[in-house]
DNA sequence: CGGAGTGTTGAGGTCTGTCAACATCTGTGG
DNA sequence: CCACAGATGTTGACAGACCTCAACACTCCG
C-alpha cells in the first residue's frame, strides 16, 4: 500500500518536471519510513514493558482535561484528537491535531496538572500509562526513554512549525498548508491520503489557524476551483485530494514572491 | 481611551479592593516562588551530578545550529537567546526566546539533529551536556530525569501560548503581550523588571509576533502614548514599564469586547 | 415538517501590510 | 571635532487581505 502512494507521488511529480524544483519528495519518502518504524518500534516496546490500560473513545471524549492533575500520559492506538487550551480571559485555542502514534498529556509534568484538553475527534483508542510506571520500565529498557524524548521533541517541533505557518502565510496558504500536514500526517502513518474526512469544524479550523470561519470555507473553495482539491460525498467535510505534493507546491508559491526580491 | 483603562487597571490592583477579581496577581508571585526554586535546583543538581562543560557566548554565537548532529543539550546559565527556524522554502521564523535555566537543544532530539539555530542575543554562559551524560547521571538522580522532563513541558506549554497570542490577538496586544512575557521572564528569574533592554530589532519582534516591522514601531507608539511603557535612555531599545499588570490589563481588555456577546 | 447546526457567499469596513520619506543612532575616518 | 554612511526606527498615505455582518443553502434528526 504504501508502494501505491509512492511511485504515485514520484509519478506525479515527474510528470510535472518538478523534481529539481522539489527535491523534498524522496526526503519525505525517506522520512516517513523511518518514522513509521520508529512509531511502530515504541508501540511495540510500551506495549511489551509497560504496564498499561486501554481506553476506547468517542467523538467529543476527553483524555484528559486542564487543571486535572497529572499523573499519567496517553499513547495513541487510533483514532485523531485535538488539544485545546484555555487562556485565564477565556481565549480558547486548539494548539494540535494528535493521530496513531503521538503522545497526550505532555503539558502536564510543567505544573503538575494538564493545562490543556485533550479531546477524540473519532472513535479510537488510547493507552493509559502512568508516569511513574514509564520512568520504571525506561530503567530496564533505554529505547523506552528515547522514544519518550523523541516524542516530546517531535511535538515541539510540529508546534513550531505552525507558529511559522500562522506568522508567515496568507490564509489560503494556511489552509493549503493545514491539509498537506493532514494528509501528510495520515500518509506517515500507512493510512489512505487521497481521500480525508475532516472531523473539525470550518469555525475549529479556523481558530487553529487564527483565521474566521469564513475565511476558511473562501480558501477551501479557492482550492477546489483551483482542483487543488474536491469535495466528496454530499458534506462538505469529505475532501480528495488528487496530489499532495500540488498543495505543498501552491503553499511555496504563495512565499515565493517574497523571496525574489 | 487608553488612559482610563491603565488608571483602572492600576488602581484595582493598588487598592486592593479587587482581590476576588484578579486573583491572577497572588497566584503569579505563588508560580513565580516556585518556578525559581525549581529552576535552582535543577541548575544546582545538573551542576553537581552532571559532567557539563561551561562556554561563554557573545552576542550573534550560535549556541547550536540546525543541521548539526544532535549530541549535546544546553542549560542557559545567563544571557538571552533566541531560537529560530528556517523553513525548507527559506522562510525565516523566530520560534522561541529563552532565559536563565531553560535549555536549548530539545529540538534535536526528534531527528537526530538540530532543526533550529539557538543564538545568543547578549554575552552569557551555557552549560553544554551530552545527552548521554543525562541519561546516565539521572540513574541515580531521578530528580534530573524529572526536570528535564519538566523543562520540555515548560516548552512546549509557552510555545502554545504564543500560537494563542498570534492567533486570538490584535497587533498592538501581540506587542503588549510581548512586553509582558518579557517582563515576567525576567521577574521570575530574580532581574529586575521595570527597566528592560530589548535585544532584538523590530523586525526581529514582528517575525516573531507574525507581524511586520512597522506595525510593532506603530504599536510600541501607541503603548507609549498611552503610558503603558516608556522609552528610556536616547535609543529606543530601552523600555520603562511601570507597571507589568497593566499590560495584561491591556491585553485582556483588548479581548473582552469579542466575550461579552 | 421544522429547527438546529453547519457551510457558503456577498457587501462593506477595519486592521495590517506596503511603499516611501524622514529621523535617529553608531561607528568610521578625515 | 565634524562629516558621512549604514543600520535602525518612526510616521504617513494608500492598498489589500481579512473580518464582520447578513442572507441563504444544505444536512441531519426529532
Amino acid at each position: 500500500m504504501f508502494g501505491t502512494q509512492i511511485t504515485t507521488a514520484a509519478r506525479a511529480s515527474a510528470d510535472l518536471g518538478f523534481i529539481t524544483e522539489v527535491p523534498k519528495v524522496a526526503a519525505v519518502d525517506e522520512r516517513t519510513r523511518s518514522f513509521g518504524q520508529k512509531i511502530a518500534e515504541t508501540l511495540r516496546l510500551v506495549n511489551e514493558r509497560v504496564p498499561l490500560q486501554r481506553r476506547v473513545v468517542h467523538a467529543g471524549d476527553h483524555v484528559c482535561q486542564a487543571g486535572e492533575a497529572f499523573g499519567h500520559l496517553y499513547i495513541i492506538n487510533s483514532g485523531i484528537y485535538k488539544v485545546v487550551t484555555l487562556s485565564p480571559d477565556g481565549r480558547e485555542q486548539v494548539v494540535a491535531l494528535k493521530f496513531r502514534g503521538d503522545w497526550l498529556g505532555f503539558d502536564g509534568l510543567a505544573h503538575g496538572e494538564y493545562s490543556s484538553d485533550a479531546i477524540a475527534m473519532d472513535t479510537g483508542e488510547v493507552w493509559v500509562i502512568r508516569y511513574e510506571a514509564l520512568i520504571e520500565a525506561s530503567r530496564s529498557e533505554r529505547a523506552i526513554l528515547t522514544g519518550l524524548h523523541e516524542a516530546m521533541s517531535r511535538d515541539l517541533v510540529r508546534e513550531r512549525d505552525s507558529l511559522m505557518s500562522v506568522c508567515t502565510l496568507s490564509g489560503d496558504a494556511r489552509v493549503a498548508d493545514f491539509l498537506r500536514y493532514w494528509a501528510e500526517s495520515l500518509e506517515k502513518r500507512g493510512l489512505r491520503t487521497d481521500q480525508i474526512t475532516l472531523r473539525m469544524t470550518r469555525a475549529e479550523i479556523g481558530n487553529y489557524l487564527g483565521l474566521t470561519l469564513e475565511s476558511v470555507s473562501r480558501a477551501l473553495s479557492r482550492l477546489a476551483r483551483a482542483n487543488l482539491i474536491g469535495f466528496a460525498g454530499k458534506g462538505r467535510r469529505d475532501l480528495r485530494i488528487p496530489d499532495v505534493s500540488a498543495l505543498s507546491a501552491f503553499v511555496q508559491d504563495s512565499v515565493a514572491p517574497a523571496l525574489l526580491q
